[in-house]
DNA sequence: CAAATATATCACCTATTTGCGATAAACAAG
DNA sequence: CTTGTTTATCGCAAATAGGTGATATATTTG
């Protein structure tokens, strides 16, 4: 198990860098947008926004059975991928798809999938 | 700061469940996919195979800087997706895009930009 | 100014992800 | 059976994500 050819592979086998990896810009953006995706209740939220055109974070408390802040958690990571954007309308914050980047979104998704 | 309406306002504010939440098939689908997109390399990785139509786990370790255990561990989870597949070259393995799933989930995709 | 309302953020905990080196496993060839 | 080749898996550490209750912030209204 411990023979001389698993040491040399053991050594061709170590870490190839150190650096972070340096993709493409479609590539980085696209997997900033599934990440984004990636958890079913933001995909929940968004498709209440497509349907809804717009609504406040209260809305969506009143919808998912979690608690506020949880939420409010989502909404702001959405937000940070640039799929939505927040409307004041003090006290409360209308929140939109961000249609700019929804479209950016769609078009990198389309094409990746041919 | 603490007066008689935030304690209101806090209990108002609670948990509002601890079972785990259920979304609609597609949601839960979309999200999966979407999560095992949510990442640099494994777009990358994708993007390799629909140019190459196959490739093994070895051409990959000398894509990118990144160690072979690590690449192992990206083919892993596009593969727990569903969105590769692996088929046995002894001692290689060649990796392919699950065609099925891959309309799957550009269907889902698509449907969920309009 | 005080109270109410709506939302964001903080501190905290747990679970998952990402990366690595080391090792295991499977098989071909000598 | 030993060696070499290729890939997967284990164990670990650091970082990130997900959820919560408590608190902060901003603004309207009495």
């Amino acid at each position: 198990m411990f023979t001389i050819s698993y040491r040399i592979f053991a050594i061709r086998n170590m870490k190839r860098s150190l650096e972070t990896i340096e993709y493409k810009k479609d590539t980085e953006a696209l997997a900033k947008f599934a990440k984004a995706l990636g958890h079913p209740t933001r995909i929940a939220i968004l498709k209440h926004l497509e349907n809804q055109s717009c609504c406040f974070t209260g809305d969506l408390v009143e919808v998912f059975p979690l608690a506020q802040s949880t939420v409010s958690q989502h909404l702001k990571e959405l937000k940070n991928a640039g799929l939505i954007q927040g409307e004041l309308k003090p006290p409360k914050i209308k929140y939109c798809i961000n249609q700019e980047n929804w479209n950016i979104a769609k078009d990198l998704f389309q094409s990746f999938f041919d």
